[in-house]
DNA sequence: TATAATTTGTACCATTTGGTTCATTTGGTC
DNA sequence: GACCAAATGAACCAAATGGTACAAATTATA
């Protein structure tokens, strides 16, 4: 009965095969969302075990123990996400508007991903000791600082942007604000009201953040020339 | 044994006489880091009550369950945080130095109070499901926004900022430079190393997030004027 | 001082939870 | 088709955990 639908998956090669990998990703599908859902202590095993196409034994055999199984899932979303920004090509844009289509789609990624938000903030918590013992992060994360370097280097080099700005400093900057956006929408809700957080609302902020960085890139004297503003 | 500590808070008034506010607010204070380290499902009761001056049995007697303990904590970190925003005096300040102390101290405010942060962040892992049965945050957090709405108006009036913003939009934007400076330390660091969390990269990083807010809000044509640039 | 109400300590319990044991099935290979 | 290694299922377990029963101590009160 557990197999009626996994065996549709599993017969890729001929007859029945076994498929480790698709067992492995269903029970790293389920997992991500159980551990994102209630944190790596309030995650059980025996329901992200339910859920899965195959059983409690399963998890084990792959993956050795909770935490094992978390590592991984951790890993895999980060490694997910990062793929998920490799298709933005901003090398052909002009600096401003490479600068602009990046925090936008940075604001918006985030709010499309808030499991990988909710993982990210659970890691935290745990002070980043499972992401400690994989080294594969840094590198994961090292391409989205270079290509923001790159904006920022040509925008130097065109006068457009003015000096004395770090690209780590400014890829923090955008992803604070775009972070807290997704992470902090519950309590944020609960103390100011929804406002913020409605379609409309929502479609202000993003044009807020991106002012916000833009008018903090650009040289003052360029401001106004730059950037539109309807009301005034 | 365990009164000889404990007696000494209790007999405030005459001979032994008991005194369950300080006896709840040690089990609160215990509970507080409790719950910021290992988050909800993963604080232990057992090990609250252990480093209590009290017992377990008085945790539920005087908070019913673990949950009911959790949303008091809660509830207390919220109103003593906010309590330690009410010094700040703004209002004799002119528009831009009082935006700039109110950015400064909501940045060194969160990171004096990364236990605040972190079971703001866990809350939010819980969707905001304990705050929303408490109608005392509003109330708790109204008078932040009008604090930045009169700094703001004074500085439309002034001409030195710029009109189009919401007071509460520049709240939240504040908040989220501050807040994810403390609550992604740990992931961050392990992505881009450490720089940004040393002393000196904290004061940049401070230095910057005002700059930020005040590019933002500071009308384009006075920006150069107002604010000082060392190197070009 | 008898009595009622509040407060606290000890021992205990039912359930849940992560994890395992053992046996079996399956697919490939000689 | 005999045999082996990989993969899987079901029942089971010890420990941990939230929570409680029961009784004792303390205080206030009449």
């Amino acid at each position: 009965m557990l197999h009626t639908d996994s065996a549709k998956l599993l017969e890729t090669k001929t007859g029945w095969k076994q498929n480790p990998e698709a067992v492995r990703m269903d029970i790293i599908k389920i997992a991500t969302a159980e551990f994102a859902q209630n944190g790596l202590s309030g995650a059980r095993v025996n329901e992200i075990a339910a859920k899965t196409k195959t059983s409690k034994r399963m998890i084990y055999y792959y993956f050795g123990d909770k935490d094992g199984l978390y590592q991984q899932v951790l890993i895999e979303a980060y490694r997910e996400v990062r793929e998920g920004e490799r298709e933005l090509d901003l090398e052909h844009l002009e600096p401003l508007p490479a600068l602009k289509k990046l925090v936008e789609f940075t604001f918006e990624h985030h709010r499309r991903n808030p499991d990988f938000i909710r993982l990210v903030m659970i890691e935290n918590i745990h002070h980043g000791d499972y992401l400690k013992h994989s080294p594969l992060i840094q590198t994961l994360n090292q391409p989205v600082i270079e290509r923001l370097e790159r904006i920022y280097a040509r925008g130097l080099e065109q006068q457009l942007f003015r000096a004395g700005i770090t690209a780590l400093e400014l890829h923090w900057q955008i992803s604070a604000l775009s972070f807290f956006n997704v992470s902090n929408e519950a309590t944020f809700t609960l103390s100011f009201g929804k406002q913020l957080f409605t379609k409309a609302g929502q479609a202000s902020l993003k044009k807020q953040v991106v002012e916000m960085i833009l008018r903090f890139t650009l040289r003052p004297a360029l401001i106004e020339q730059y950037l539109s503003h309807p009301q005034a």
